[in-house]
DNA sequence: GAAATAGTGTCTTTAAGACAGTATGTG
DNA sequence: CACATACTGTCTTAAAGACACTATTTC
């Protein structure tokens, strides 16, 4: 059967089965928006960087119930006169003081009992940063902190990732709600936009040498790549330009730093 | 500054700084929904199908303010303890009478003024069928009409589409809301899934020459395509796979008929 | 056998993988 | 000069594009 709920809730009853018209201007002063229950809705951001070979997400411990203790992603309540991408860059900069990172929209979470309290929607985005500028937001900032995410399935396949603590010998952290399946998401979008999108460099400095970007790509993907063949298909990509300079003070030849070729900035 | 709505809602104000703590179930005996004001959600799903050469979207004209006459995705509320997935295949179901359609999540539109009457989330979703299927649903229905999408970016560039009604005279339509937005991006997800998942299938009857499918991709990706290369991509994929019927009453020499292979059914 | 579309073969082009080699900085 | 890493060259392999060719059905 078909639930009512989807009519669209009117204040002054329409007799019977005949629409009544009235201008627009009339029907929006007697719309009643409260008439149908509505759901809260959150916005929670997957915030990813690479260092030392694993994937990482910021991470906030939860101090209030529900799920008291767990680690959960940053997330907020959607303002009523907040656009979803402004929410998501307001809970980076509120809880990780991060401005200007890329974002992008991941994917709404909407299971009824996804969360205890009452029905809440959480608008998932998925964010990327350079591991210095994540170090940086998380040292002067004790409610957040740093988890490893161990991906238990290949390729594209999906799913839930695990955490880890960041100290050598923290275990596995328990993610609160449907936090594992958005990171899990996260991950695969990351490995799914590599090869086409410019979204590597965001996890890089603005200033980076081609085995950086290429240390990224086999974090991401979770497998090896061939030198030359990783650095052939980057630059004949386009979306990289040398930058003229080099690394400075490494006790070897240095490499030729490159940066985001600026047209391909979104 | 950070508005205060990322705070959880509580009916029983804690005092100061430190949290009051209380066990979980205390806490959500006490938790106050209501406290802060909330965005109506709704679910609006863009129905996509290919025939004459050309990409179709099933639109509702609206009888009712706002935006009445325009022609929009068929949508609903989503219902209090409805799950995203189900609230989309219900509006299928109730607006165009198809079920066990292929669909899949798209994007959330949010933009706080895309609805005059109030905050209304739009929860998209992208659904595919074939041609006669929707034309079966349509014709005994008058509240629904198609409508031909006309794609002005090329490759995977993304933004609003045209739509054009299906009498020979007809011109443009207009889509309410941000309903070209939404419709562009499912062609541009279309267009993106096409060479790797098995979505053109949905497209077609279950049983389908390799012609059929040629044409059905060379519609969604606006361009022609080598019929040789293109067997042998498909076939070498190995999400065909052959029916051993062939086609039957056709005047020159039948094609085989393929369906997809049901490993690859999602 | 004419017409029409089904289906195949093959040459060329392009991109990727593998891997060895040369280049250039520091100590 | 030793060493470490940067960077390049080249052979092989796989896939895609182009396009002509053969095959099989109905009338």
């Amino acid at each position: 059967m078909v639930s009512e709920t989807t009519d669209r809730p009117r204040r002054s009853a329409g007799g019977g089965a005949s629409p009544s018209p009235t201008d627009e201007a009339a029907f929006l002063r007697d719309y009643d928006a409260a008439r149908f229950p509505r759901p809260s809705v959150a916005v929670d951001v997957a915030l990813l960087t690479v260092r030392d070979d694993a994937l990482w997400a910021l991470t906030v411990r939860r101090r209030q119930h529900p799920q008291r203790g767990c680690h959960a992603l940053p997330g907020g309540f959607l303002g009523i006169d907040e656009s979803l991408d402004d929410a998501a860059a307001r809970v980076l900069a509120s809880k990780a003081g991060l401005r200007g990172v890329w974002l992008e929209q991941l994917y709404t979470f909407g299971a009824p009992r996804r969360d205890p309290r009452t029905r809440v929607l959480s608008v998932a985005y998925f964010a990327l940063v350079d591991a210095a500028r994540l170090e940086a937001a998380a040292r002067g900032n004790s409610s957040v902190e740093l988890a490893r995410v161990c991906v238990p399935w290949a390729a594209q396949t999906g799913g839930p990732v695990r955490v880890v603590g960041a100290s050598p010998k923290a275990g596995r952290l328990r993610l609160a709600f449907d936090h594992a399946d958005i990171l899990g998401m996260a991950v695969k979008r990351l490995r799914g936009k590599l090869d086409w999108a410019p979204v590597g460099f965001q996890l890089l400095p603005p200033r980076f040498t081609l085995l950086d970007l290429q240390r990224v790509h086999e974090v991401v993907r979770g497998e090896r790549l061939d030198k030359s063949a990783f650095r052939r298909r980057m630059l004949a990509s386009g979306m990289l330009v040398a930058s003229g300079e080099s690394e400075r003070g490494v006790e070897h030849r240095p490499a030729a730093l490159y940066q985001l070729e600026q047209r391909s900035a979104t």
